[in-house]
RNA sequence: UCCUCAGUAGCUCAACGGUAGAGCAUCCGGCUGUUAACCGGAGGGUUGGGGGUUCGAAUCCCUCCUGAGGAGCCA
């Protein structure tokens, strides 16, 4: 195995184990080097519980000479292990380890999260250590599983991936507030979406993608919202709005395929339903917003046609589904200046935004863009964005404007419910929101 | 920005007008199969800051600070 550890010991270079893959040990010595996870002790038997990043494995202490090593280690202390592994089902995780050696690497000083509970004002303030814990290394894990999907999804289907800039020189939709920072002696903006970027590469490669940071400066202040977050935005040309609808749902049909295959564990620690992940069938609902609205007012909403969805709109029209509900053509009024507008109803652009099931609200938004060079500029002038910055933004559309469309999907949202849990700032392990940009 | 709620031991909480307490963590002692082990003992506090009411305030009132949830906006 290569980048393991090696170890010398007792005349034997020994190789580091990980735990993942302790079975094929079983009846070996084996090196496990880890943290300190738990002690407990009975007399003159000692039990050590040791994570490695790849999980935990009990090591049984019976040999006198430890004794004084066990007695000195305090909880995260970091500890090479060396011991014969055997099955035994009074251990969690099914084998442990009786120890041989016990190489202290460090004692740790008193650690603040204990395995009680504490409150999430606390384990926010050592999020640093928190990442340790059970739950978060299962969230993040499952997180690295939807990126990696992601990213397999899309190169396996002709997309190509070309990143899009963090410094912009302007908003990319004038409607949320950005991040300003210096950019030597002008004004840059940390960008909101990479998309007006991927419009310009779509017309290079065809089909792209790309994946990284979003920044918004909104003062949003709910378990939904991050300032920074990782957002994955493909864009294919000579596509139109049902072509989007159509990867949208094959997106995330895989993404969960590839979660549920590969993260079992992962979803048992977080104690996940994965039925309610199972029964994601395609095709997803599609609905239009003038019939979404209806429903909604059928349920006792007090929506208007022409009012944007808040978050109770879109729990309730999602509650009533057990797949992502995909609403489309909604009014051009509340949606983004670049969204192509219905040939059939100018009132009515070609956007589609995805809703996850169990509340989970919207994961995706995207559709079908502007491509009318003369259409384009006068939404750019009621919108009374800065004409200038959007030169080349326009030059795409002097220089073989073709339909085209795309969209963008929230890692941490996807996350939380592939999860199941009921707040964004553990799907990212350093969660930057209104009021915390601490650790 | 607005609305609601909460700040008491390192952590999680109790005491709700009358001498600030428990569990966990820490330290000491006990136990040969523990499963957030258990049992016994010890140390640990300007009750978020400031002001007010009262014989007396963690408790009631005002104000500020910090945090959480929600709204708007969005992925």
């Amino acid at each position: 195995m290569p980048y393991n550890v090696c170890f010398y010991y007792e005349g034997k270079n020994m190789t580091q184990t990980t735990i993942e893959k302790i079975a094929v040990s079983d009846g070996q010595e084996a090196l496990i080097c880890g943290w300190v996870y738990n002690k407990r002790s009975s007399g003159k038997i000692r039990f050590l519980l040791v994570r490695d990043g790849t999980g935990i494995i009990q090591v049984v202490i019976a040999k006198p000479e430890l004794m004084d090593a066990f007695d000195r280690l305090t909880q995260e202390s970091s500890v090479k292990v060396i011991g014969r592994i055997r099955a035994d089902a009074r251990a969690p995780g099914g084998y442990e380890m009786e120890a041989t050696s016990i190489d202290i690497v460090q004692i740790a000083d008193e650690y603040p999260i204990t395995l009680k509970e504490h409150g999430t004002a606390f384990l926010m303030e050592n999020r640093h250590l928190w990442l340790r814990s059970q739950r978060q290394w299962a969230v993040l894990r499952i997180r690295a599983e939807v990126i990696k999907a992601s990213r397999d999804f899309f190169d396996g289907n002709g997309f190509t991936l070309i990143d899009t800039p963090i410094f912009t020189p302007a908003a990319c939709e004038g409607t949320t507030t950005l991040f300003e920072t210096q950019y030597f002696d002008d004004k840059a903006y940390l960008t909101q979406s990479g998309q007006l970027y991927s419009e310009a590469t779509a017309a290079a490669f065809g089909k792209v993608y790309c994946f990284g940071p979003a920044f918004r400066a909104e003062k949003s202040k709910t378990r939904r919202h991050l300032t920074e977050f990782w957002m994955i935005e493909p864009e294919m040309a000579f596509a139109d709005l049902d072509d989007t609808m159509q990867l949208a749902e094959d997106f995330i049909h895989f993404i969960i395929q590839r979660v549920l295959e590969n993260r079992q564990r992962e979803l048992s620690v977080l104690e996940r339903d994965i039925e309610k992940l199972r029964r994601v069938k395609k095709p997803f609902p599609r609905i239009s917003y003038t019939d979404a609205v209806q429903v909604l007012q059928k349920e006792g909403s007090k929506i208007k046609w022409g009012d944007d969805f808040g978050s109770p709109e879109e729990t309730l029209l999602s509650s009533k589904y057990e797949s992502p509900v995909l609403v489309h053509r909604y009014p051009t009024a509340v949606k983004a200046f670049y969204m192509k507008p219905d040939p059939q109803d100018p009132n009515i652009a070609l956007g589609v935004d995805v809703l996850a099931p169990e509340g989970y609200g919207e994961i995706i938004g995207g559709g079908q863009r502007l491509d009318d060079h003369a259409l384009l500029l006068k939404r750019i002038e009621e919108h009374q964005l800065p004409k200038e910055s959007f030169t080349w933004y326009l030059d795409l559309r002097r220089y073989g404007s073709v339909p085209h469309s795309g969209f963008g999907m929230g890692i941490e949202r996807v996350t939380a419910w592939m999860c199941g849990i009921d707040h964004l700032r553990e799907t990212i392990a350093f969660p930057r929101t209104l009021y915390r940009i601490y650790p």
